[in-house]
DNA sequence: TAAAACCTGTTAGCTGCTCATAGGTCAAAT
DNA sequence: ATTTGACCTATGAGCAGCTAACAGGTTTTA
């Protein structure tokens, strides 16, 4: 297989391909002639192993390491119940995060419903914005 | 005010005032003697602003606009609204497609309960992720 | 035989900072 | 008066994971 018939097997553009194989998740064989690439469906699996494990979370080095540690006929198994329990709490924290600022958000579209617009006088530039109230998440309290 | 005292007094780092002012979200005066850059307390404000603006999920596009035109003595504040709201339901979408991420992550933790998990045999590289099926959210249907 | 479709490698762009470099300036302490 | 320290400047690289653009070589198709 070339680039291309990768890409269309794993549902995903040729530059991806290419870009797997700089970043060293593929290894394919090369054509001595013309250096083209030649892919085994051993790198299929590796290819379509690593779109999924993304879909999950998981970032380019971790795959990286999983699918190393599979090609020294070790089970990655463990390794990938590890990551997939840390990126678990990850999500969570995520959804947490987003669902909080979701509902200041609709707080504050409350608060503006029956706010004038205004003209920005040189004090204020759009009460909708100056109005939220909010504390720095890092740096402010520790100054 | 000079960098540091804009970055303590608005709660950020000094890179960030200057990263600012490159960015032209902030056009301060410039000492003529050594181009230090002089803050005005209207360009506090602007900081500010921004910064609230930022944690409401607002690019530095879109605030460099609406300070713009906050400039232009026009009120930004219908677009202020027109933004919040693009802003609200991205937002949404997010916390919609983390939350089924998180329930199939979950679904996937109840299958590989009870699977072995086996040395990969060129065949299967973890039986984890491999058997997690699921479609590619853009590519896939139109190959 | 010539055009279309592929391949190669390298580079830059996206976002919002953050950090490092190399050098200039200003305050206070010696 | 000078040296130290804290500040300032501009510029470029780095992060993640692609995506796209470029210049050129090869293979396939008409």
């Amino acid at each position: 297989m070339k680039v291309k018939d990768m890409a269309r097997a794993a549902g995903v553009t040729p530059d991806t391909v290419r870009f797997y194989s700089r970043e060293k998740l593929l290894a394919p064989s090369r054509d001595p002639a013309n250096n083209y690439q030649h892919f085994s469906s051993d790198d299929l699996r590796r290819l379509r192993f690593a779109r999924k494990a993304r879909q999950l979370g998981f970032s380019l080095p971790e795959i990286r390491d999983i699918l190393n540690q599979a090609d020294d006929e070790h089970s990655p198994c463990p390794m990938v119940r590890g990551l997939f329990e840390q990126r678990l709490a990850e999500v969570e924290l995520q959804i947490n995060e987003l669902q909080q600022l979701h509902q200041r958000m609709e707080k504050a579209l409350d608060a503006w419903r029956d706010m004038p617009d205004g003209t920005p006088d040189g004090h204020t530039i759009c009460r909708l914005i100056e109005h939220w109230d909010q504390a720095e998440p890092n740096l402010t309290e520790e100054l």
